[in-house]
DNA sequence: CTAGCTGTTCAAAGCGCTTTGAATTGACAC
DNA sequence: GTGTCAATTCAAAGCGCTTTGAACAGCTAG
């Protein structure tokens, strides 16, 4: 079924017929119902190609998941952060384009898009330190709008982030104010904006203190669960113990748990534990009290919003580039209380 | 740049440049490398619309995820499953199109589907009992491949499917050689055609054994980290309790695992645990030596394979529908040992 | 009665590609 | 010199839609 045989079923012009079904105002309301009506009882839907030729429109986002050589891990935010991107475009009637990329090929395949014109619009994931991406795609006159900010770019761009720096600073004052004074931070890979700057906000609770961080209990690694046991277990087996861990995922966390309860020690009376919570809905943290205490800030809601916010830009190209910084929640879960020592 | 401009460019028709471009045997070696390297040097690559509008192939294949109303949860073997297809898409050209419906308008969205056509195939998840999609994409002629097997379809059609079956007798079987005799069965939503596969062939091993089910042992609900540790606490609360537990993914396990911890009971000692491990590259189970004794079946070589297959399938229409069953690893870990009243 | 509207409909061009059928060229055989 | 053929190249139609500019009917105002 396509518009020249419904209009020739409805004896109209494939103009007719087509204004009637986008909206226009100079139908025939008569016309218009009748068209609607076959329409749906024919099921007729436009064909998105010829649409998307005509118009210049691919009603469209494309998100590119760039695959390291050397980092085989896949996101394990990826399927929320995706479920609320996907509620904003299939509210606006948009698809979700996603494409692996292998980061060599990275340029190449951005501009490709570019003139492939399958896309409005890009969500850019997982920003580095001087992401060279903003600048490409800001050349190529892409729209796009980047998940997470990346320093070192002095161009402006449209950006949603978490602020990573405040909820690691409060995070790590509450242990600070818990008495706890040797803080071990297990962190994401710091070549990745977010970590680096959750370190920032580290830090800077230390600072404010006038402590001196000390590097042995700094580590940095991919957020698995592994991670967070063989890191805590060292961190128990070298000279000084720390008598807190701040850790960057729920994941990480568990494996910090069980290095613990695998050394006999009890959280949040031995040893405190704070990580960063996507909210993820498969890793609930807790039903009511929760089980860590958490910096909190739901990825899907993140999702939700950057699509909006890429469709808002799209839709309405004049607008000034938009930015949102969503603060995490700090929420007190059982893995924290008064420093040992201290008690 | 367009095709229009790229041939005045080159001086050539339309025609040629196309040819040269796709690579057509009757262009002229030396006029084809001259087209090849302007279309480099240029940034050139083809308008995806026009180009499918012409030949009819939308070149992208289309994953829905259906959104119920009643569980929010994303599936959190989407990332890996995805990865991996994505794996299999982006070496053959294909784009992959994900988008998310509401479980009422199902209907209505593939049929759109069909007719957009910015699909050439879709991917089928979570299928459910007598899933009706199977009988309606083939209706409308759309090749899909199922993620998973639906029982009670009478007609044939392409699917991948681990053999859920197999893997849970075989893990019952193990448990009943180590002597255990009371186990419990925290299985995923029954509605859900995998976990009603794993349920039988739990039910098939006591059943080979002689045995007799207890109803009071087995529990079904969403694979939440805290549905493993509830209804841990609840069967330890109960009058017999189990001295082993089957569950159907490594985030239960970890629920089930907290649960032991909190009753101070110790894994593959007191209480053997076995999980399904869909190998998920951020939850790893273990590094040298399992944690969990589990059934193991990649979820990424799923999605490999199964994006292959369709893809093979829309290459070669007249090709018999395919099927694949992935057999998964029984691995030993350090969660399970003889039962303890045997010992 | 005619000019000028307004409301409604239409024919045709154009989006950027592929592909059909025809044209052109040069080589070769007769 | 002419006819045939293979190797290249080309002009134009068509994919299914939107949108421009024109047409037409029915009114009202002059």
């Amino acid at each position: 079924m396509n518009l020249k045989t419904l209009s020739e079923h409805l004896g109209l012009s494939q103009t007719t017929v087509s204004r009637a079904l986008n909206g226009y105002p100079e139908v025939n309301e008569k016309t218009r119902k009748r068209v609607l009506e076959a329409a749906q009882e024919l099921n007729y839907s436009p064909n998105a190609r010829a649409k998307g030729l005509a118009t210049g429109r691919a009603m469209a986002i494309g998100h590119v998941i760039a695959r390291s050589t050397k980092h085989e891990m896949v996101n394990p935010v990826f399927g929320d952060y995706t479920a609320g991107a996907g509620e904003s475009y299939s509210a606006a009637g948009y698809d979700m384009l996603i494409s692996l990329v292998d980061d060599e090929n990275e340029e190449r395949f951005y501009r490709a898009m570019k003139s492939k014109g399958n896309v409005d619009g890009i969500i850019v994931h997982g920003p580095r330190m001087e992401d060279p991406r903003i600048d490409l795609l800001s050349d190529l006159g892409m729209p796009f709008l980047c998940h997470g900010r990346a320093s070192g770019v002095a161009r402006d761009y449209a950006w949603l982030d978490v602020n990573n720096t405040r909820a690691f600073q409060r995070a790590t004052e509450f242990l600070l104010d818990l008495g706890h004074r040797r803080i071990a931070l297990l962190n994401g890979l710091e070549t990745l904006e977010f970590a680096h700057r959750r370190k920032q906000g580290f830090l800077n609770a230390l600072q404010d203190r006038g402590m001196t961080p000390d590097p042995a209990l700094m580590r940095t690694g991919e957020m698995t669960e592994i991670y967070g046991y063989r890191e805590t277990r060292a961190l128990l087996a070298a000279g000084t113990r720390p008598t807190a861990i701040l850790t960057a995922s729920m994941i990480t966390a568990m494996g910090v748990r069980r290095a613990l309860w695998d050394e006999g020690l009890t959280m949040g009376r031995d040893i405190s534990v704070i990580t960063f919570d996507d909210d993820l809905s498969y890793l609930k943290n807790g039903q009511d009290v929760p089980i860590f205490t958490a910096t909190r800030s739901s990825v899907r809601e993140a999702g939700r919003l950057s699509a909006q916010m890429l469709l808002d830009m799209i839709n309405d190209p004049e607008r000034t580039l938009r930015t949102h910084l969503m603060e995490a929640d700090l929420i007190i879960g059982q893995s924290t209380g008064p420093a040992p020592d201290r008690v």
